[in-house]
DNA sequence: ATAGACATGTAAGGGGTTACATGATTTA
DNA sequence: TAAATCATGTAACCCCTTACATGTCTAT
């Protein structure tokens, strides 16, 4: 999965190692994260399987660049890949591993956390905001093309929308360990 | 933090290997899942350590069980850890992958692939929202304690809004992918 | 009888993160 | 001159999933 996120990302446009690395690490990260040690690998088997081709480009500062892109053969096994029905998402978070343990601790401090917690995520929210308004503006100035502009768009919109719900999460919770301090077990 | 889930698993009540497997597999595979590959050996290093004891119990049918329960010193770690602030959440995510590619296929066929999703994650909501009203029975009932009530509620919600927003993406990009097709690129 | 649930574990293999290695160019 | 960015890769290690191994009991 990890290699058809990678092929896709040269499949919206031609990129480096290098840029696919900071792609990910912008925008994609929080469906599929990738770096330097997963993106170089995968080009090399692309180009060794006929998925993609190099072309070397000198770069501005630094060293020469070698921009992938991807080849007819490429896109087919992409879209064909595309076409089938996804697997579950798998998520690890260590904020509810924690969770679990909130009703042990005092509420005062669970409730601490949650705004700490609530702090991160609306960062992240503005964060892929502001990644929306520059890809639309991309878009006008026609710098992307449109098959890369939906692509790109699909996942920003879940970046914010998840954002969004775990906001709402953490102060579901501060209510929820609010109220429970003086929560009867036992039947009156 | 796989080790702390399952932790934190026994220190909600008593639970044999067998128990907390099924456990995660229910209520905390959308945040951290462990199969009995990873559960056994954490139940034999935390009983090495001193953070759980077992207690040989027999079984009313099949072998017999080993029921794990926490220490006040696997209380103690799992406090300390609790209050530290959470990593960020890690989610790999086939669909996004797969959502990156519908720009380049025809829309009806991505139109089609997002309803597919739509069905699988109400699917998943109704299945937690069944298990919040069966914790809440429990809890009534007292079989289990305040603690642990709000411990597995607080990632239950979690589970029931982040399917909620999955749909609302689901929804929103149907929307998307349908409106964009006379989407002009350059300017007029 | 045979399949499925109960129950506990081990082991191997694969994938992924992280650290390492190298070097040019620019900016403070 | 030191640090940061650009740029490409390799390698080791760790974790994790998956498959395997074993055995009992119940229901069909």
């Amino acid at each position: 999965m990890r290699d058809y996120a990678i092929l896709a990302a040269i499949a919206h446009e031609p990129r480096s190692g290098y840029d696919l690395a900071k792609w990910f690490d912008r925008v994609a990260s929080h469906f599929c994260p990738a770096g330097y040690g997963s993106v170089y690998p995968a080009l090399a088997r692309f180009e060794r399987d006929g998925l993609a081709v190099h072309e070397a480009v000198p770069s501005e500062r630094g060293p020469e660049r070698k921009v992938y892109s991807v080849t007819e053969k490429g896109k087919e096994v992409l879209l064909r890949w595309a076409r089938e029905p996804a697997a579950n998402p798998q998520t690890r978070d260590e904020q509810l591993v924690k969770a679990l343990s909130y009703g042990m601790l005092p509420s005062e401090e669970a409730l601490e956390l949650l705004e700490e917690a609530r702090g991160r995520h609306a960062e992240k929210l503005a964060y892929y905001e502001d990644l929306e308004r520059g890809l639309e503006a991309r878009l006008r100035e026609g710098k992307i093309s449109k098959e890369a502009y939906i692509g790109t768009l699909l996942v920003l919109r879940r970046g914010i929308g998840g954002e969004r719900c775990y906001l709402e999460w953490c102060e579901e919770a501060r209510a929820l360990v609010s109220s429970v301090e003086g929560l009867r077990v036992d039947a009156p």
